[in-house]
DNA sequence: GAGTGGTCTAGACCACACG
DNA sequence: GTGTGGTCTAGACCACTCA
């Protein structure tokens, strides 16, 4: 009787807000601008805090938004396009390649790296820390581990830390002979250090990219870089001038 | 007095619990095992069950648990790695490539994929729509623009959709001349449509893959395929066989 | 129908940035 | 200090799966 439209399956609250403040964003914002507050918005909408911010949270996922606690949310500037491709076969650290080297120590690596490295769990690999800024702002932080066994030539170097070290172990990595890399791409969380590199909360979501380099038959090093999912479109071959949202797409006809 | 060491700063409780329950799945759950009901873990942990959520969803997020609506929360097994690598170079739909075609029709593509095909913002284009499925499961669907103008012959294919017409648009793409292709990946979130051929709800998180393929001095096509980011690890080259889980990294020593 | 995860509420307090 | 986003609580109800 009073139905005349029988809702089958409601839409979650969260998820017409965020298509709402979506289009909001389309037409009546501009990159840099700020939004009203949590608090406000919410009252605005009707709806609790927690439901507006499950909204904000997802437009944060997708890059459309910039949240900064202690200032407000900012509408984001398109993701920028960080080439990861691997058509240019060389060893980290070759030439100019974007990467600033930031720390170097001797650990004992995570399993699943040591695996990757087909080493004993508990051989000692030089750790490079390096970081990746584009455009002015840091995109990924990078962990790379070389087996102590794979250049034995770097037990000589002075310094027991720091970014000399970590110039140094990366132009010994130069005189083996390159036979390779390999590439994986997917989603996890900043951990507690990367996130800080980033200037992002622990936790983020990141794209993390696993890279090992081969030499002389075997895995002579393994790196592991984490990019700002909310900044980073990862790139392959000449795509860097590619402009594409994904929010952008729409349902098409049925 | 009382307080011997100063908290100086409090780790979430969130992040306290991921980091316990993570380190319980290494140890004491094996791949398949459900754990205990939500409401149950809150208390087990003395947290509201909100609280106890945001650290299943990171765990989630990261590929380690796998919840289901109705069913209960089960240890995920380790990323299956899907090759999405740029050396076989060919179109779509060439040979044995482990997708299979569902539909087509002739839309006007979303004002992003106008924008990379530089094709008019209205022109039409015949979009296939594609499912990768591995191992038995869909890890991504696609969707495949063709203007129009670049294939002329595919006005004459009889079947206005279905996958008949959609094995012809792509049969037909076969005779252009392959001059190249273009790639890119990054975080999206699935719309309804993509996450109910995924098995997911929507606004799961995804791994966007964007390819611009080019014949002729022009792109010819434009495919968006939305990867379940939960189950999935994309591979370049002979990586297939890599494998690893960022969680698996630890803190180095400081 | 019982049990699960998913959504939502209306509060509270905390950490942080900035003037 | 003031205002922001981040965390947390203790509930409630809904949608789904399965016996």
């Amino acid at each position: 009787m009073g139905t005349t439209q029988l809702e089958s399956v409601p839409e979650p609250k969260y998820w017409h807000l965020k298509t709402v403040i979506g289009e909001a964003l389309d037409s009546d914002f501009s990159v840099g601008e700020i939004l009203p507050n949590e608090r406000d918005l919410a009252a605005r909408f009707g709806v609790a805090r927690a439901t507006l911010r499950q909204a904000l949270e997802q437009l944060e996922l997708e890059g459309r938004l910039q949240r900064r606690r202690g200032v407000g949310t900012t509408v984001a500037p398109p993701r920028m396009g960080v080439d990861v491709s691997t058509t240019e076969q060389a060893w980290p650290g070759a030439g100019q390649d974007s990467w600033q080297s930031v720390d170097c120590q001797t650990v004992v690596p995570p399993a699943a790296v040591a695996r990757l490295l087909e080493t004993e769990a508990d051989e000692q690999t030089h750790s490079v820390r390096r970081l990746r800024v584009s455009h002015g702002q840091p995109v990924a932080a990078e962990l790379l581990y070389i087996p102590a066994s794979a250049v034995p030539e770097l037990s000589a170097i002075d310094a027991p830390s720091g970014p000399a070290r970590a110039r140094a172990v990366l132009r010994e990595l130069q005189h083996l002979e390159f036979e390779g890399q390999d590439r994986a791409v997917e989603l996890g969380s900043a951990r507690a250090d990367d996130a800080k590199e980033l200037d992002r909360l622990p936790g983020a979501p990141v794209l993390v990219v696993t890279t090992r380099y081969f030499s002389e038959g075997r895995t002579a090093a393994v790196s592991v870089a984490t990019y700002r999912a909310d900044t980073c479109r990862l790139t392959f071959g000449d795509s860097g001038d590619l402009e594409i949202s994904h929010h952008d797409q729409e349902r098409r006809a049925s």
